[in-house]
Parts: structure tokens; sequence; C-alpha cells
DNA sequence: GGCCAGGACACCA
DNA sequence: TGGTGTCATGGC
């Protein structure tokens, strides 16, 4: 069935292999890079991260005192970078002013009330939130992006314009709420992400072609039953 | 040269 | 609540 979810990923996991996300060496990166890679693939965040590596920034101390204006160029890379660079001073105004900088000090907060309190912070919303919650902190928040939503409705499994909530409901109410297994599965979307054009209905290599054509006869089905 | 990419916010109806 | 404009680089 489609909608199987773990049959689903496991497919995934041995088409792609194990993906080791997040790909960053600290709980900190992953902030940085989750706000970075807004609106923008990947690649074009690495660049930025490196930069901040190389002058030593890719710490809260660092980077809470670091000049806006240098802080913008080093971004400058990722789209956005003004933007960019507001919303990562307002992350560090809030770790200094409520966990006196401190990210595992943070991370002690019950999850659902940490989650409320990034999304007060300007420039995170709930991808951003849950991905700083299950990448950098291992609490089972699904992170649902473009590529999530986009493959769902491909699948037949819900409408195009669901929202976040209910895309996240959807995995979450069917997968056991495991970090690990939500940490992985995003992965694999996101690699199949690549094969779920916007343009294109589907490509000949993605390895759930058969459960794209099932979904679309199951729905013409239905419309006839109908 | 034009289009688009792993969001979020402000504003408006 | 949902739709739309804005942000404003780099790769193809």
């Amino acid at each position: 069935m489609p909608d199987d979810l773990l049959e689903i990923y496991h497919r995934l996991l041995t088409h792609f292999g194990p993906r080791h996300w997040w790909p960053a060496k600290t709980p900190f990166e992953v902030v940085i890079g989750a706000i970075l890679t807004q609106a923008v693939a990947w690649r074009n965040v690495e660049k930025a991260i490196a930069a901040l590596e190389k002058a030593g920034l890719l710490t809260p101390e660092a980077l809470y005192r670091c000049p806006t204006e240098q802080l913008a160029a080093m971004i400058h890379a990722t789209l956005y970078y003004r933007e960019k660079t507001k919303k990562i001073k307002a992350f560090l105004a809030y770790l200094f002013q409520n966990h006196t900088g401190d990210l595992e000090q943070m991370f002690r907060l019950p999850p659902d009330r940490l989650r409320r309190e990034l999304l007060n912070i300007y420039g995170i919303g709930e991808e951003t939130a849950d991905s700083i919650l299950l990448y950098a902190g291992g609490f089972p928040f699904f992170v649902v992006d473009s590529y999530t939503k986009r493959i769902l409705f491909r699948l037949g499994l819900l409408p195009e314009k669901a929202s976040y909530r209910m895309v996240q409901d959807y995995f979450q109410a069917r997968l056991p709420k495991d970090s690990q297994l939500y940490n992985e599965y995003h992965a694999q979307l996101d690699a199949l992400g690549q094969y779920v054009c916007k343009t294109r209905p589907l490509c000949s290599e993605c390895p759930l072609l058969d459960l794209c054509a099932y979904a679309r006869e199951n729905k013409e089905n239905q419309q006839k039953q109908d």
C-alpha cells in the first residue's frame, strides 16, 4: 500500500543508503545552517558555513560578538543575506537573554515549550524550528519541507496545499515516535526530492515510481466510482 | 538574460 | 485563515 510510510522509508533507505544527516559538526552549526538554508539549496549554504568556520565564528559567543555587517558579508553567498543576518542575530539574542548563550541549557527545556519559544523568534518558522529540535536537540519532531509536501502530493496521500501541521501530523501519527527514524526519513525524502521536480510529474529514476502510478490509478478508479 | 532554489514575514482582504 | 509581495545571490 502506498500509505505504508515504513515501507516507503525502507525502500528509500535501500535505494539511497544512510544519509548521515544533518551535515554539521556541532548543534550550533545545525542551528545556523537551518537558518541559512531557508529558501536555498544546501550547496549554497556550504560556502557560508565554511567561511564562518574559517573565521572562528561558529560558536555562540563569537557570533554574538560579531558585528552585523561582518556577519552579513560572510553569509553573502546565501540568498537574502540581510534578512538572514537579522534572523541569526535574533536567535543569538534569545539564546543569551534566556539561556546565557548555552545551547545545552536551551535544550533542557521541555520540547513543546522550546518549540513555542523558537517560533516566537524572528525568522524561525515551523520548518526551521523543527530542524533545530530534531537535528540539534534530538527531539522527535518530523521536519516538513517543500520536497516532503510535493512527494506526498505526488503519491496521492495529501492535497497539494496541505498545511505544515497536516503533513507533520500525517507522519507522526503513522510512525513510531523515534527521533533517529525522523532524522533519516527526512534525509531520505530530501534525496528523493531531487527526482520529484516541480515541472515534471515523475522522473523515470524515481524509486517510488510504481507507488506514484498506483496512487494515480487508485484516484482514477475512485473518480469513476463517484 | 531568465528562471529557480530544502522559508519566513508583513500586509491585506 | 489564506493569498501575495518582498527579501535579493548564485548556478544552470
